[in-house]
DNA sequence: TACAACGTTTACGTTAACGTCAATAATCGT
DNA sequence: ACGATTATTGACGTTAACGTAAACGTTGTA
């Protein structure tokens, strides 16, 4: 088993733990969503996995990347607007401008974010009143 | 004031109240879209404005569906998915397939909803570390 | 009377985020 | 030796949700 071009490569060195490595399909498989948009990803510059000849290895800092893009995603960022937070995020804390800018940008998307939950909550209420109604209808129904 | 070529009408046979009309530009405003946007929307059946000659009058349940889509977009929802939702409110209570189908669908709907308050919850407590981050590191700079 | 403001329809353009081939390469089990 | 499997790189196609522009019709106002 086991068995496939790429091979699941482990190990580095001396096997240090948290060397797993993992093909595409692996991560693929595991987050339920296909290479080729795992590949997109990193035409976005959002992975960076490196490579053993032509095939990808990706790591467990890969895999990491791949989970935040997609939660990112699930809640309605765009993956331009991901990336941007990604870079922000790598950068060394350069200049106070930057800094202020990141700041900034955090305050409002953390705001949005708060409005979301409320629209979440506000929708989830009216599923409820739906499926009270639809409950009753049915039961209506069934009583003949 | 007040004057354009449909005019926001009002009032209609003894002024009910409830009755107050929009024009589409008052709605534009009020929600921040464009009137094409909400053309689009009543394109995919999403709202039925009457019409005063060519002319769109929306009511208030018009307005409130139109929040609502506003609302529904906001949390990830399609245009398709909201219009499914709409229909099944619509109409009358119906077979009882088309009801058990209904509530499957609210309890699938709400199942990603409650995941995706986790999903922001995450997200805000990881922002709140960048945010935290970026401070420490301008008081850092700010001390030079 | 002219033009500014608001409305209309028709229709083509655009962007994001992949889907869907096609052609090719390396490796595996038989 | 050969087909199945998993990978690769193009490159074109697709869908949703509008944007944008053109050409036009009313209405109030300077």
């Amino acid at each position: 088993m086991n068995s496939n071009n790429c091979g699941a490569a482990q190990a580095e060195e001396y096997n240090d733990m948290k060397d797993t490595t993992y093909s595409i399909s692996e991560l693929a498989k595991e987050f339920d969503v296909t290479p080729r948009a795992i590949r997109f990803y990193e035409d976005q510059s959002l992975i960076t996995p490196t490579r053993k000849g032509r095939c990808r290895i990706y790591s467990e800092r890969d895999r990491i990347r791949l989970k935040l893009v997609l939660r990112g995603k699930r809640i309605g960022f765009s993956l331009a607007e991901i990336k941007t937070v990604f870079d922000m995020y790598d950068s060394e804390p350069g200049e106070e401008g930057q800094l202020t800018y990141l700041i900034d940008m955090i305050r409002d998307r953390s705001n949005m974010l708060k409005l979301q939950r409320r629209d979440i909550d506000a929708v989830l209420q009216d599923m409820k009143d739906v499926e009270k109604r639809a409950k009753t209808a049915l039961k209506a129904l069934q009583k003949n």
